[in-house]
DNA sequence: TGAAATGTTGGGGCG
DNA sequence: ACGCCCCAACATTTC
């Protein structure tokens, strides 16, 4: 049997060799495998690796070619148009098919659409697998047969579809042997420069990530022994290790949405640590959600769906944009959370609703803009997740928050950061401040800023955008999109 | 998964 | 004892 023709199996946004349908089809099958990954940067456009999650791709690369390795395989690198390079590595193997995982991304699925016309025209069959995402993005319809456009009806749909038998498949283990036949030559992973050079600003990164399938799986034991039980509860404080940090680790599929949602069994527990449990589900059903979005409109990262909110008058202005993406803006919490980011590719999430709204309120600043600089920024940066959740907060999505909720920084710290450990550590020159004044340092009293060694400024900027102000300029301008947006937003948060 | 403004209620100080 | 005022606490409405 191991003598028929191998296959083609091309890595996508799924870097592992656990619960991966494409590999366990092939071994299945009794075929020989020749593993592969392609960088196709042109494919991807604007919407290529961002800095961050290049360092981290690198990471994931060469810990999934290790473990490819021991099982007595290896992983061929290739640079290039993959329409181009999938279908001759096909020939140059023999292989007679290639599988691989379902796009999601639009650029991805016309890079698909390419690579299997390609095969098409050359003979070679091409198989794909879901492996990303724990529903196929068209799977979950709603009774008239569309997407759905809000949350709740999706994450009952899916809950629904989750509890039939059959439907989510018990994730598989790592194969310990995959036979392949001898690989052809790979790219050296140190020749494609995904990892910055002059100057290096990968060292924060470096402390906080252990990239790959084994880092993904170690970071998931210590969440279910510390975490997943208070889960519901300490998700929500940005000072605390209350959540999974397992975003960057499913974005590049070096664990399965599948083994999450089977080690996160509500079913096996009781009392908050069930509460928990349901909660880390609803996260992933979020993430679903997000995808689910970017299928049925691929314009999402783009466009807003409500589209009233093209005509929105958003500002321009560099030297705020520039004070918001590093952290200088003079409102701690906002300042805590870009400087958390910068400093190790990665946000609480809590500190993401905060510094968004605040761009997109106070600062009347495009939505886009803030998008993009968490794209280059985030080791977890997600096309559809973070369309779908810069939408969400900006109101112009479909189920997304109502023009009028503009979160103040000051209330969202002293709420979720009440002793002010997460502002003490990502904003050191506050952190003698006393914490009755730790989020709004313009209020304490000149002795209190002495005594901490804060001069407004200079040690730490004054605010560059008044607050109470702000948030008056941002309902002006929402609220002059016209009345049907109002309802609208009305209508989708009664929904909710 | 909001915040602020406005309205309501009830306890308590005080003339 | 009573009315008045203040204000905290909570509820409702509005943005």
């Amino acid at each position: 049997m191991l003598d028929a023709a191998p296959v083609l199996l091309w890595f996508r946004n799924d870097l592992r060799l656990s619960d991966q349908a494409a590999l366990a089809a092939a071994l299945a099958a009794g075929r020989r495998v020749v593993p592969v990954f392609v960088l196709d940067e042109a494919a991807a456009g604007v919407w290529a690796p961002g800095g961050a999650s290049r360092w981290w791709l690198h990471h994931a690369l060469a810990a999934l070619a290790g473990d490819l390795a021991a099982a007595g395989s290896g992983l061929v690198l290739r640079r290039g148009d993959a329409a181009a390079v999938i279908p001759a590595l096909a020939r140059a193997t023999g292989a007679a098919e290639v599988l691989a995982g379902i796009a999601i991304e639009p650029w991805a699925r016309r890079q698909e659409a390419a690579v299997a016309a390609a095969l098409a025209a050359q003979g070679t069959g091409f198989r794909r697998f879901r492996t990303a995402s724990l529903f196929a993005p068209d799977a979950l319809r709603t009774q008239a047969g569309t997407g759905f456009a809000v949350y709740t009806p999706f994450a009952r749909a899916a809950r629904t579809r989750a509890a039939e038998p059959g439907a989510l498949r018990p994730p598989s283990p790592a194969p310990a042997r995959i036979p392949s036949p001898p690989l052809p030559e790979s790219d050296a992973l140190g020749s494609w420069g995904l990892l910055p050079r002059a100057p290096n600003w990968a060292g924060g990164l470096r402390r906080a990530w252990v990239p790959g399938a084994a880092g993904a799986r170690a970071r998931l034991a210590a969440f279910l022994a510390d975490g997943l039980a208070d889960y519901a509860a300490r998700r929500d404080l940005p000072g605390q290790e209350g959540t999974s940090r397992l975003s960057p680790h499913l974005h590049f599929g070096e664990i399965s949405p599948a083994e999450l949602w089977f080690a996160a069994a509500p079913e096996a527990a009781d009392g908050t640590a069930a509460r928990g449990a349901e909660k880390f589900r609803a996260e992933l059903l979020w993430r679903e959600f997000a995808l689910h979005l970017l299928w049925h409109h691929p314009d999402l990262p783009e466009q807003p769906l409500r589209g009233a909110f093209a005509r929105l008058a958003w500002r321009r202005d560099p030297a705020a944009l520039a004070a918001w993406q590093r952290g200088q803006t003079g409102i701690p919490l906002v300042d805590a959370g870009m400087r958390e980011l910068w400093q190790t590719g990665w946000m609480h999430n809590r500190a993401r609703m905060v510094v968004a709204s605040f761009l997109v309120k106070h600062l009347l600043l495009p939505w886009q803009d803030g998008a993009a600089w968490f794209h280059d920024t985030l080791v977890d940066a997600d096309l559809a997740a973070n369309a779908a959740s810069w939408q969400w907060v900006a109101g112009c999505g479909t189920d997304a928050a109502p023009y009028f909720r503009v979160f103040n920084p000051v209330l969202q710290g002293r709420k979720f950061d009440p002793d002010g450990a997460y502002v003490r550590r990502f904003v050191p020159e506050l952190a003698r401040l006393d914490t009755p004044f730790l989020h709004a340092p313009w209020e304490a009293p000149a002795a209190a800023l002495a005594r901490a060694g804060v001069r407004l400024g200079r040690e730490y900027p004054a605010p560059i955008v008044d607050l109470p102000a702000g948030r008056a300029r941002a309902l002006a301008a929402f609220a002059a999109l016209g009345a049907g947006t109002v309802a609208g937003g009305a209508a989708a948060e009664a929904v909710a």
